[in-house]
RNA sequence: CAGCAAAAAAG
């Protein structure tokens, strides 16, 4: 029961699905129990194969079986219709596990908000997050920078920056998220906004945190500002926007 | 420590 799902784990990870299932099908027959573990894997691997009608089949096979899907089943078939550019598809399923008392996690948004802003749909992405934090799931480094990315990227900049200014005065900024939101700021090409935000994330005179000056001396110089590069490195407290 | 998301020329 144990080694069935690490053997169909295992297939699918070495992008064996197919005969993973075969597999799974096999186990079944011998009587063994299939369990959520082992689908989640099936499911997950034909939805990044971008097999998503398979992955659909698998998935209503599971619980025709008797199966009872997890959330990992659950939110490896919502990515496979993100990745498929299906999100009405993949809208319904989250309802849908909601109504079966499935809880989404935060992995369940992240795979929904990036898939909106890969349809560029963002106000459908904004809604999702509001919708995480009003149901009281904590936004981690990965949902932010999902979040941050897809906005900044698309020229809404001010937006995310507000979305980061909430987290502040809510307590729940992730750990990486300034150095994420630096990075963001630079690849649009808001390079001023980020030495803003940099300057303004420690206070005046104190240093720049190391790994958030690497991360931001990198930032740079990938956006072609080699000479404010040169000049945080010279720098300890920053490159001085705020305080000139 | 059996299965799911983003970014990444420093994990």
């Amino acid at each position: 029961k144990f080694a069935c799902s690490t053997v169909v784990n295992g297939l699918c990870k070495i992008g064996e699905v197919e005969q993973a299932w075969d597999f799974l099908e096999r186990s079944q027959v011998l009587g063994l129990d299939v369990n959520a573990f082992s689908y989640s894997a099936i499911i997950d691997g034909l939805s990044k194969a971008g097999k998503i009608g398979e992955a659909e089949k698998v998935f209503k096979a599971m619980s025709e079986r008797g199966c009872a899907g997890d959330v990992f089943c659950f939110n490896a078939i919502i990515d496979g219709f993100c990745k498929a550019a299906e999100m009405q598809k993949a809208m319904r399923i989250l309802h849908c596990m909601e109504k079966e008392g499935c809880e989404p996690t935060v992995y369940t948004y992240t795979i929904l908000i990036d898939g909106h802003f890969k349809v560029r749909d963002l106000e459908g992405a904004l809604k999702l997050w509001d919708e995480m934090i009003d149901k009281g799931i904590s936004p981690n480094a990965v949902s932010f920078r999902t979040l941050s990315t897809g906005l900044c990227l698309s020229g809404n900049v001010s937006r995310a920056c507000r979305v980061l200014d909430e987290l502040a005065t809510m307590g729940v900024v992730p750990e990486t998220a300034y150095a994420d939101m630096i990075k963001v700021l630079c690849k649009a090409g808001r390079v001023k906004q980020a030495c803003k935000l940099a300057d303004g994330i420690i206070d005046r005179g104190r240093e720049v945190p190391g790994k958030l000056r690497c991360a931001f001396i990198n930032a740079l110089r990938k956006a072609g500002k080699a000479d404010l590069a040169f000049k945080m490195v010279h720098s300890r407290i920053g490159i001085g926007y705020n305080r000139s």
